[in-house]
DNA sequence: TAAATTCCTATTGACAAAATAGGAATTAAA
DNA sequence: TTTAATTCCTATTTTGTCAATAGGAATTTA
């Protein structure tokens, strides 16, 4: 598996806000009970959403978060990343991990770069905004 | 991670077979000091390529594994498949799973659905004759 | 008969994902 | 000024899958 709940939170948290653009600061409260999504586990999510600079946090009551941008400007490509720190297909092309040894003379690695490249081709070319409708 | 080392070990042993197509039987322990993996580990990959038709085996001394068609006739897809059992990038994708009860005003799976077609087309075009250089 | 092989089943270890928990810090509103 | 609602922080637990190993049975050629 690619994308694993901590991407999809992300991007499900992203939506709900673009959804609600211009309401001000929405609680996670509300976007937990929309979702049906557990409170305690999307502020995980959005701890990192805000950490990356994609969301504005306000704390206290009636505070919540907002969008940092419009919802046109964001890919789904960088929301994921923000949930997943990585998306390579394989482990040997994520940044985090220990070169292969073999990758001089592995026969599957170019094919796995290619697919790389198709992967965020698309996921660049998705903005939040085509999510709504 | 979507492809796993079951995954890149099936495509392994494929594209080993392939360079030496014409060679007849191949034994594991063969493929296994090539491409520096463990030979146990090998034998459940091969055991899966030839459960789905995608290798021929032969028991016994001088025995092995061998194509059981002309290498451009195999897709990377079928032969990535026969590893891991599901490509989908995302749990509610496979088969496997229960259905996911929000799929119908989930604003996300839209795009996975998406994902996943851009990912198979991709994998379908390429044969494992393309991976010989 | 011996050696080389695939085949079968089981088990273990390691790690990441998934989910939960409790409470501290902050802030607006009553 | 107090209270309630919220983000923020750290830790823990549970669960599941991946990765790897192990031992031996069945088969077949030389």
């Amino acid at each position: 598996m690619m994308i694993t709940t901590k991407g999809r939170n992300a991007l499900k948290i992203m939506v709900d806000l673009a959804a609600h653009e211009g309401d001000g600061y929405v609680s996670l409260n509300d976007i937990a009970e929309r979702q049906k999504e557990s409170l305690k586990y999307l502020e995980s999510s959005a701890a990192q959403l805000s950490a990356a600079g994609l969301v504005v946090s306000a704390r206290g009551k009636s505070g919540g978060y907002k969008l940092s941008k419009p919802a046109k400007d964001y890919t789904v490509a960088e929301i994921l990343l923000s949930g997943e720190g990585s998306l390579a297909p394989v482990s040997c092309l994520e940044k985090s991990s220990a070169p292969c040894e073999n990758a001089q003379t592995c026969m599957t690695l170019p094919l796995f770069k290619e697919l790389d490249e198709v992967i965020m081709n698309f996921l660049n070319s998705k903005t939040l905004a085509d999510l709504l409708q």
